[in-house]
DNA sequence: TTGGAGTGTCAACAACGCTGACTTAAAGTG
DNA sequence: CACTTTAAGTCAGCGTTGTTGACACTCCAA
């Protein structure tokens, strides 16, 4: 990363960023990405499981009781796509969706004791490799690392995920 | 995943990381895949290419003359996978694909003009939100970002992320 | 000349996005 | 109460992109 030689502060850092860095941090995005799903997409392919029903499962897990309607915000999908897959998880008892007590046109989604166990699972894998990558990064990169994550996201995705970190405090 | 508290520094930074913790990076980087992505998805939605279009398009770019197996190594999808979209970017005048000169199986792999052109279209949206990014999160994020991503990696998918950088030096 | 590597192609399938159209039920509103 | 809106679910169909399996062709090398 090459810095600017002499150029004004003005409140932001000033950065000269060649086309070859910002090929390499896209390269390296797509590189990473696919290591941070390697490890809980082997244990989905043997149950005819995909990534989006991890997706579900961890978001459920992370906000129990969500609505059907709010996940569809988070995950940014269609219902219909949604559906699909939240029908098969229901199907096979490791969701449940219950009607809601106030309004009872909402959905509440809740994981049972075995979608409790696989999001377990996989999340383990992929946690365990986050750790590992920490570890080997160091604080001052992990910190980094989270504020140009953050400044990558559309803003609407970045308010979801602050609202996210903030509901579970 | 709560850390044990002590625990012996050896070489390797102590970090306690907690589920949460995680839990955040995970989100992190789906959200900001997410983001990274939108815009080249947009420009190829309406060219009823996908992203391996853009993919195959970028490492191209990148290394021009690269073999169909090389690329394969590099993407980390089938061959028939790979063929259909290159099928596709050599029908459309995109990429040309030339019989090697020394070993005459072996094509090697050139973007066209309008190939240059696309890409060239393609990876600006990409890199001006990258842009962006770095430039709110300043150079020691960007330093950490990277850091961490590359320690995220397969090993095989870092050491083609190395290579790729090496050859263009 | 035979075997293997590199490449290309066909068929079939699965996961997971999408759109569009429609239903049911409940809630909100005039 | 009648009407509209909202939440959810469903059906049908389509596109991209990944997968296997099978097969053919070219060319190099033992």
């Amino acid at each position: 990363m090459t810095e600017a030689p002499g150029g004004q502060a003005s409140g932001e850092t000033l950065l000269y960023l060649t086309d070859e860095q910002l090929r390499q941090g896209a390269e390296a995005m797509f590189f990473a990405y696919r290591g941070f799903t390697a490890d809980p997409d082997r244990i989905l392919a043997g149950l005819s499981y995909g990534r989006a029903h991890h997706r579900a499962l961890h978001f459920i897990h992370g906000a129990p009781g969500t609505t059907v309607n709010n996940l569809l915000s988070i995950l940014g999908v269609t219902k219909q796509s949604l559906n699909r897959v939240l029908r098969t998880l229901i199907a096979d008892g490791l969701v449940e969706s219950r009607v809601g007590r106030d309004d009872k046109r909402e959905r509440h989604l809740h994981l049972t004791e075995a979608g409790r166990a696989l999001e377990q699972e996989l999340t383990d894998v992929q946690r365990a490799r986050m750790r590992t990558a920490y570890r080997q990064a160091g604080p001052e990169a992990v910190a980094g690392f989270r504020k140009v994550l953050e400044a990558m996201m559309d803003p609407e995705q970045r308010r979801q995920y602050k609202a996210l970190r903030e509901g579970r405090g």
